[in-house]
RNA sequence: AUCUCCUC
């Protein structure tokens, strides 16, 4: 076994991503144990340390001396870099250039189709783009990419951070008729959001929806709702839905 | 064997 390989690995897979960069170059070039997956794992690795640039050169140097051809999960990982450097531009030119590849074998994995859609819809939320993210959503079908249920969380993420709340309520919509379920993290983060940007009415139209859906609904639920309505001076929606809180059944948090 | 959102 080639002992930098089986290193870095272990740091990696234990999320050591600092300690494991030492080793980083070494596994790189051994010529035995190296392939894509490990290339993956030095770009993400090299992403999640902020070394950007240096998450690129390696993606670069496997089509040249590195000799691994990147595949699916190398796009995700490098796009995925490029979100959380703020390169959203690029990071959905890349995502754009696997939908137009003429390499079938990068189109038709559909995990990681999906999984680069979705860090670049990240890479919109992080940069305050939510027209764009918005925008991927929407062409995810034409685009041939199954859009689950993280695209559509973090579209909806990328909509109430900018306070579009009632775009939120209608991505949401769409979300539950395709039955695709939101975690209930992902759920109280935009009620969450809809009270601080003062959308009461906004917030009790999810509640409903989660509702009807049969979602969890908890005590953050409605806090986050009523704070929504406090906030936007609904004093009797305030009173009626702190009512309705003591009648329904919360879920334990 | 590798990736991506999320309550402050």
């Amino acid at each position: 076994e080639s002992l930098p390989c089986v290193v870095f690995r272990t740091l990696y897979k234990a999320k050591r991503y600092e300690e494991a960069l030492p080793y980083l170059e070494d596994a790189l070039s051994s010529k035995k144990y190296c392939n894509t997956i490990l290339c993956n794992m030095a770009i993400n690795c090299l992403g999640k340390t902020k070394r950007w640039d240096e998450a690129v050169v390696v993606f670069e140097r496997m089509s040249t001396d590195l000799a691994h051809a990147p595949d699916g999960m190398t796009h995700s990982v490098i796009i995925n870099a490029l979100a959380l450097s703020g390169r959203w531009e690029e990071a959905i030119a890349l995502f754009d250039s696997m939908v137009k590849s003429s390499d079938p074998t990068l189109r038709e994995n559909s995990p990681a189709m999906t999984s680069s859609l979705n860090s670049a819809i990240n890479a919109c939320d992080i940069s305050g783009r939510w027209q764009d993210a918005l925008e991927l959503l929407r062409r995810a079908d034409r685009d041939g990419v199954k859009a689950d249920m993280i695209s559509f969380s973090t579209t909806m993420n990328a909509l109430v951070r900018a306070g579009k709340c009632d775009g939120a309520l209608a991505v949401f919509r769409e979300m539950i008729s395709r039955k695709l379920e939101p975690g209930l993290v992902a759920c109280n983060f935009v009620l969450t959001n809809c009270s601080k940007h003062k959308k009461g009415e906004v917030a009790l139209e999810f509640l409903e929806v989660m509702r009807k859906a049969k979602l969890k609904i908890t005590s953050v639920s409605y806090n986050a709702v009523i704070t929504a309505l406090y906030r936007e001076e609904k004093p009797e929606k305030v009173l009626a839905t702190f009512r309705e809180m003591q009648l329904y059944r919360l879920c334990p948090d």
